[in-house]
DNA sequence: AGCTGGATTGGG
DNA sequence: AGAACCCAATCCAGCT
């Protein structure tokens, strides 16, 4: 079928007994609302109004559907869960936005842009949404409700066509246009990504679980019980402290009571503990793992988050100084990996699973342009790369020291090791001294794309005159210096944790676009699960800094498992150009997440 | 009763 | 073993 063009979305998109037309050359729609309506203003790419309308709320669904049949537009709105869970619902996905929250929070702190923008004014787009998305998809029914009440985001349009002018204007004129204008582009897809994950959810076999669950603590106890093995293992534990009564549970009496049989730890964690021989070692070692299972990833955790085989997270972008993903309720970033055997596909589907190796110091190599780094990243496993170079003797080594040259370590093992690094790849550390001693001195360091780091502190700032004061005591120094230090290794790592996100959202808003655009499979005996939006073809159903799964009918595995290699590959010349780094993946084909 | 912070352990 | 960066979830203790 050929592309439909403007004029025949004009004539075509009619909705309900009002005519909705999108006009020419529109680029941008911005969302509002307007009473129980949804309010929109069509702009060219010059910002030029070219009109407004609204739609009811009860069809906007249907209308935006047909305006995203037509030649590309990218809509603006205030807060993409609030508008994007609700199209998805409605069967509609997008391709493109601009987030104004997220956006703002972005261009409001990057040091790219000129101190005296507008939008670095303080107002209500500064707001965090406190309330969650809703937890089940909206009906219909329930479209016309103010969404926009639990945000306290501006919901009207003239506000998001203000906002939106400023970060325009932000934008323009900041020091690097393009980078910016990718940035928000990604972090924009991202957000769609994150409601899409939510909406699709991760395929998870209950059963699976349960059998995990059984296997470890034994048979579901009856609610308030406790399963039986982790029982066992507490009595063993009392047993050896010769304290019938001793209080596993909590820290404080734990380690009175280990105190008492003569193991004088000064923490109860594991790896103290371990270090110990003492007969209530073992099975308190025990005891810890299996309460942790229980009470993080138990029964009630499946009961909670798991409903019609799909495990659906709240994912937050953004939600991460460094721009990674924070997550809020049900733990997506924190899956043990003892429960991945729960991660199953549907019946005729699989799931692709792909995780870039190495992705820092990829990244690292590149924005730094140092060739001996990205030399040795050439194909695999950068860090045999490194040994190859001779830099360090054995591929620990090289990841150890690798690591502290990320972090900022300092002492042990890496810190020794890391001066090697700096005589083999002087550019890309370079690039991470040099970001280490702008925090230090107080400074703001920025990501590949754009994204500063917060500002010191009022606190910071004062701990540090105060040091330099004539008066100042040896202890002011001490803190105003480690102070400095923690600084230094928090804007160390930013630059490249920080590049890093910009990268896996490239890659996910690569994909996604991918995905999306291979054939239905219009017979399958689909996962209609995933909701109507992604019941036909491969989609996206989990991310993880790194990490993406996708879940696909089996007749289109080989063509998602492509879509990723090629996404990555993508997202690496829109960041680095023609800078020869290789983004090599890990990826499987599988129905089952388990490890082999 | 509800909030906050510490300890611990899971993820990258 | 940890170190050294970014986190969330849970439980408990101690506070208001």
């Amino acid at each position: 079928m050929p592309r439909p063009t403007s004029r025949w979305i004009a004539e075509r998109a009619s909705v309900g007994t009002s005519t909705v037309r999108r006009p020419d050359r529109t680029t941008w729609i911005v969302l509002g609302r307007a009473g129980a309506d949804v309010a929109v203003v069509f702009l060219d790419a010059e910002d030029v109004e070219l009109g407004r309308r609204t739609v009811g709320a009860d069809s906007w669904a249907t209308w935006a559907a047909e305006i995203e049949a037509g030649e590309a537009v990218r809509w603006v709105w205030n807060d993409t869960p609030r508008w994007y869970a609700e199209l998805l619902a409605a069967g509609t996905r997008l391709a493109r936005c601009h987030d104004l929250r997220l956006c703002h929070a972005i261009l409001r702190d990057s040091a790219l842009v000129r101190a005296d923008a507008d939008l670095r004014v303080h107002t209500d787009w500064d707001a965090t949404p406190h309330a969650d998305p809703p937890a089940a998809a909206p009906t219909l029914f329930e479209l016309g409700a103010a969404p926009d009440a639990a945000t306290g985001l501006p919901e009207f349009l003239d506000d998001a066509v203000r906002e939106f002018a400023r970060q325009r204007t932000a934008i323009d004129g900041s020091t690097d246009p393009g980078r910016l204008r990718l940035l928000t582009a990604a972090e924009s897809a991202g957000a769609l990504v994150a409601v899409e994950l939510r909406a699709a959810g991760l395929p998870w076999d209950p059963q699976a679980h349960d059998r995990i669950l059984r296997g470890v603590l034994g048979p579901r106890p009856a609610a308030g019980g406790t399963p039986m093995k982790l029982e066992d293992a507490g009595r063993r534990v009392r047993a050896a402290l010769g304290d019938p009564s001793a209080n596993l549970d909590s820290q404080p009496k734990l380690l009175r009571s280990l105190h008492r049989a003569g193991v004088l730890v000064e923490s109860t964690s594991r790896w103290e503990l371990a270090q110990y021989r003492h007969p209530v070692i073992e099975p308190l070692l025990e005891y810890k793992k299996l309460s942790r299972l229980l009470s993080a990833n138990g029964w009630a955790w499946l009961d909670e988050w798991v409903h019609d085989g799909r495990f659906r997270p709240v994912y937050v972008p953004g939600g991460v100084v460094t721009g990674r993903w924070a997550s809020s309720g049900g733990g997506a970033l924190q899956l043990p990996r003892q429960l991945r055997g729960a991660v199953h596909a549907d019946p005729g589907w699989c799931l692709v699973i792909a995780d870039v190796a190495q992705l820092e110091p990829r990244v690292l190599a590149a924005m730094s342009g140092d060739r001996a780094l990205a030399d040795a990243a050439r194909g695999k496993d950068l860090y045999a790369g490194i040994v190859d170079t001779g830099a360090v003797a054995t591929r620990a080594e090289a990841k150890i020291a690798m690591l502290g040259a990320m972090y900022g370590a300092t002492t042990g093992d890496s810190g020794r090791l890391v001066p090697r690094l700096r005589r083999t790849f002087p550019r890309a550390m370079a690039l991470v001294d040099d970001a280490a001693r702008e925090g230090e001195n107080g400074g703001v360091v920025s990501t590949w794309l754009g994204r500063s780091c917060p500002a010191p502190s009022a606190g910071w700032h004062a701990a540090q005159s105060l040091a330099s004061a004539v008066e100042a005591s040896g202890g002011d120094e001490t803190r105003a210096r480690r102070w400095a230090r923690d600084r230094g290794r928090f804007t160390r790592n930013f630059v490249v944790q920080g590049t890093a996100a910009e990268w896996a959202l490239a890659w996910m808003a690569d994909l996604r676009g991918r995905l999306a655009a291979l054939d239905a499979v219009p017979d399958s005996d689909a996962a209609p699960r995933s909701g109507a939006v992604f019941s036909t073809r491969p989609h996206l159903a989990f991310f993880l800094h790194d990490e993406v799964v996708v879940h696909a009918p089996r007749e289109r595995a080989e063509a998602a498992a492509l879509a990723v290699r090629e996404a990555a590959a993508s997202a690496a010349r829109l960041l680095f150009g023609d800078f020869p780094i290789d983004f090599p993946l890990d990826l499987r084909i599988a129905e089952s997440a388990q490890d082999d």
